[in-house]
DNA sequence: CAGGTATATACTTATATAGGAATATAAAAA
DNA sequence: TTTTTATATTCCTATATAAGTATATACCTG
């Protein structure tokens, strides 16, 4: 990874609604739907929030049916990894952070969109 | 530090010129004539992204006659230092980092404007 | 005080990006 | 094949910010 690459990892992190995205996607892979849901954003706004990331290597996603699912990249990214690590020692002190996890872990995941094969 | 806090951090960091100036400072206080000839970069290039930097609490500045002094903030920030470090591993990889240090290393800092009281 | 040096700020322009509204696409269901 | 569901994309507008030019400020020296 180079300067330049790095910056563009900042970049992607410098949104709130992306890191959201980031820190509930670190508790494993996640359809469009559900993520709108917790965030309580619009389906635009989600989707390209997903878009940015994907198109900066910092997410995947599969097609399952109808549903998209979005998961953190399987490429290593020290720089990620790490950040991504830093986000979830802040879960505890960020109430919206907080609050996600604890939506997603309410959520019903045994809808069809969001199968446990994560 | 809560979400919003982080994410300033973090648009802080998505640029590359404030990147190599945290890379130098890093190594410890600089003025801004010497990070002006390190970077290569005009005198408000330099000194805006400075503003930028103290404006959100990374940097600090003192005067010393004619010169600022600027140094990575003293108010512990985990997630900057956290960063900072992840920049010096990049520093072997990354040219710009690297010859950024190297010229650092090599500049005479006897000059009155960098006392080695850093 | 006048002049010089170092740095900061104001003003302007260009670009990236956020977000909304409308529409398009892909797959499933009827 | 039409409709529905889930998601993506296009078009538009507003805002943040990057960088340049010119100017202002702060401090030092004589």
């Amino acid at each position: 990874m180079n300067s330049d690459e790095l910056c563009q990892v900042y970049r992607c992190l410098c949104d709130k609604t992306r890191l959201r995205i980031l820190n509930l996607l670190s508790d494993g892979a996640l359809c469009v739907c559900h993520l709108q849901e917790i965030l309580g954003e619009t389906q635009v706004k989600v989707s390209k929030h997903l878009a940015y990331l994907k198109s900066h290597g910092l997410v995947e996603s599969e097609r399952r049916a109808n549903w998209m699912i979005y998961r953190i990249t399987k490429k290593t990214n020290p720089i990620l990894e790490n950040n991504l690590k830093c986000l979830q020692d802040l879960t505890n002190e960020d109430p919206t952070f907080r609050a996600d996890l604890k939506h997603l872990y309410d959520m019903d995941t045994s809808a069809a969109c969001c199968p446990s094969t994560n």
